[in-house]
DNA sequence: TTCTTGACAAGAATTATTATTATGTGATAA
DNA sequence: TTATCACATAATAATAATTCTTGTCAAGAA
C-alpha cells in the first residue's frame, strides 16, 4: 500500500479498492468486472477511474493487460510470466503455470529479437462440459 | 477462386477481390487494411461488406481471426496450425512455423478438456531494432 | 425468390476533455 | 514532536468523443 507513494501515485481510496479488488484475484476480470465489484462499495465510482487507474498500475507493473478475450483486456494481478487457459465457451480463464521450451529456430526467427512469449490454451472448463458433450 | 461454389458463397466481385487480397498474404492485415486495399480497385466496396465477407469466409474455414493485437482484429488465410510473433513496435506479424510440444501436467489443467493452443512471440522486428537500440 | 451489397445507424469498449475535488508536501503553530 | 493549515498538483467523475464492429434494411443482382 505505502508503495504507491514511493512510485508517484497518490493514494486514493478509488485506487485502494481497485487494487483490493485485484490482488489475489485469479478471475482475470474485465474493466467492467472491476467497476461493478468496487461499486457496489463505491457508488459514485467512475468506469473512467477504473481504466485510468488500471493503467496506472499496469505503467508501474503491478498488473498486465491480457489480450486473451476478443471482446474486450483482461486484468491480471499476477505479473510474472505464466501462460493461460481460456474456455471458448464461457471465457473463464484458468492460470498456467508450466514452464515450456520455446525457442525459435534461427532460420524461422529471422531478424527479430525475441523478448518474450505467452501461451493461449483453448479448451472446455468444467462447468461448461461437464463429462457431456456440451451445446452452444 | 473456385472453391467458393462448392461451399455455398457466391462468388461476387467484392468477396473475389477481398479473396485475392487475402491469399498468400502473409501481413495479417485488419479489416480495415482489406478494406483499403480492396478499394483502390473497388471505390463502392463498403466496410460492412467487408467484415462480412471476413465472417463468411471464418465460417467456413478460408481465414482465422486473430486476437494478437489488442487494437484491432487481424485476419490470417493460413489456416493451419502456427503460431506468430508480433513486433511490440510497429505491430508487424510474423508467421512461426515450429512445432513445440506443449502438454500441461494434469494437476496444471485441472478438468478442462485441451482443444488447441496458440503462441505469441513478441519482439522487435528488424525494422524497428536494427542493430541499434530504439527510442519509443 | 433468395442472397448480397452499401449506406447508415447502433453497440460496445475505450479514450479524451474538463470542471471539481482530494491528496501529498511543506510551512507553521501548538 | 505532533497537529494544523495552505497550496500546487494529481485524481475523480461526468460526459463527450473515438474506434472497432455489428445490425438494419431498401435496392440490386443472380
Ligand atoms: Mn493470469
Ligand atoms: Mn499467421
Ligand atoms: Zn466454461
Ligand atoms: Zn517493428
Amino acid at each position: 500500500m505505502q508503495k504507491f507513494k514511493n512510485i508517484g501515485l497518490k493514494l486514493t481510496p478509488q485506487r485502494l479498492a481497485i487494487l483490493g479488488f485485484l490482488e489475489g484475484n485469479p478471475d482475470h476480470p474485465s474493466a467492467e468486472d472491476i467497476y461493478k465489484a468496487v461499486s457496489v462499495q463505491f457508488p459514485t465510482m467512475s468506469l473512467a477511474t477504473v481504466y485510468n487507474t488500471l493503467d496506472a498500475l499496469r505503467e508501474k507493473g503491478y498488473i498486465i493487460e491480457l489480450t486473451i478475450d476478443p471482446a474486450k483486456k483482461r486484468f491480471d494481478p499476477f505479473t510474472k510470466m505464466h501462460h493461460h487457459l481460456i474456455c471458448t465457451s464461457c471465457k473463464r480463464v484458468k492460470d498456467i503455470h508450466a514452464d515450456f521450451m520455446l525457442d525459435i529456430p534461427e532460420q524461422v526467427r529471422g531478424d527479430f529479437r525475441i523478448t518474450g512469449n505467452h501461451i493461449e490454451f483453448y479448451g472446455v472448463c468444467p462447468v461448461c462440459g461437464n463429462g457431456h458433450e456440451r451445446r452452444i
